[in-house]
DNA sequence: TAGATTGTTAATCGATTAACAATC
DNA sequence: TAGATTGTTAATCGATTAACAATC
């Protein structure tokens, strides 16, 4: 299933959409919404989420609207959310622990989160061994086997910063194709790699901007 | 100081540029810098950095490029960046718990880091009085005197989603100008709060869509 | 002076919004 | 049929890039 060129911009607003109709068909207040109602929620206009939507198909119907349980899973096939997808952490410091232990709970709990956290690694020999919600943090030795033989497909970075370019490359080589990097610097991936960042200083300086006077 | 109506996409690309300007100024590998090679280094056009500072006033000598420490210092007078600001956790799970302990050691190592976390708040009464790096966890009533008190003006939300949306009006009738929230959860705040979002699950969906084969 | 690089204006590109015919 | 809302095209808006005179 493939739509060439879709713009990025667009994808961001996918699984905001997403989560409008998953909460929607949770609580089966109704079985139809309008681009209206679907922007207003996902905080976006009615008109940019018809153009979206229509990039991948006719979804709704004139005079109608969309239904809301088709296009849930409509969007959860474009988003390429049906299977589970097998993700690692590198890193395993209080926040890679952190965020393995939410996802994976998120995991067992919500039966439509698709994305499983099956290993995590880390450096420092002192932590191999450890357990964190039933997964043993192992040597980055066995990165690349792992990854393969798991058949894992994203990482989550949560090494310190001067490290983070070498677990990339690392990855890539491992054959991940897309990688969440929580540390605060620039990473670089070959172009067949996804990459997404959670740089929190960037925005906690970009907030003190705002907190002048104005 | 006020320069009005700069675009947020320029206030984002301002700490990408002060983190490189930072890096540089540490290793003292030059005194200069072009625009050329700060945009190379920041992952922006020349042009665009030359554009972007250029809202601010005059930093550079033509012919001759930037001085590195005397730009740092300007961008971090822009950025506010100067004085200590004062942050609050709200929620204090793993995920909260080990973002305070990071940003609370970050701010002990690294002089020029100027985000303090100052305090810690959770509804839970079982985790009241529990110390994280020197802090102990405070009942959510406490929080709008806590906050006025000691002049907290930043928070960070890592409460689960159903609850965000009410942390997030207390914190703003408390005071409390910028907020990160890592609630999957879109919230509403008046103008005067400035908003940034973690929001994992939308990234790592988003990342799922560049999987699918092309 | 010759070479380099800024600050700024004009041109381009891309994304969002408005408008409306098609149609349920 | 009358009212509503889609899908789509055209208009607008804003952000990035290219070009270049000014000048160190």
């Amino acid at each position: 299933m493939r739509w060439k060129k879709i713009s990025d911009a667009v994808v961001r607003r996918l699984p905001l959409y997403l989560r409008v109709l998953d909460e929607l068909a949770k609580n089966k207040d109704a079985k139809l919404i309008s681009s209206h109602e679907l922007g207003e929620r996902a905080g976006v206009g009615p008109a940019l989420v018809r153009k979206d939507l229509a990039w991948f198909g006719e979804f709704g119907k004139q005079g109608v609207g969309y239904e809301i349980e088709y296009l849930r899973l409509e969007l959860r096939k474009i988003l390429n959310l049906e299977n589970v997808i097998r993700v690692a952490v590198v890193g395993v410091g209080s926040l890679g622990a952190a965020l393995a232990r939410f996802h994976i709970k998120k995991f067992l709990e919500d039966e439509s989160f698709n994305l499983k956290v099956c290993a995590l690694f880390d450096a420092d020999p002192d932590k191999h061994g450890d357990m964190h919600e039933g997964l043993h943090v192992r040597d980055m030795e066995e990165l690349e086997d792992v990854i393969r033989s798991e058949d894992i497909e994203m990482a989550i970075i949560t090494v310190p910063a001067e490290f983070a370019q070498d677990v990339a490359t690392n990855l890539a080589n491992a054959g991940i194709r897309a990688i969440l990097n929580f540390a605060p610097v620039k990473i670089s991936v070959p172009d067949h790699v996804q990459l997404a960042t959670a740089d929190l200083s960037l925005e906690l300086q970009r907030l003190a901007y705002y907190l002048q006077e104005e």
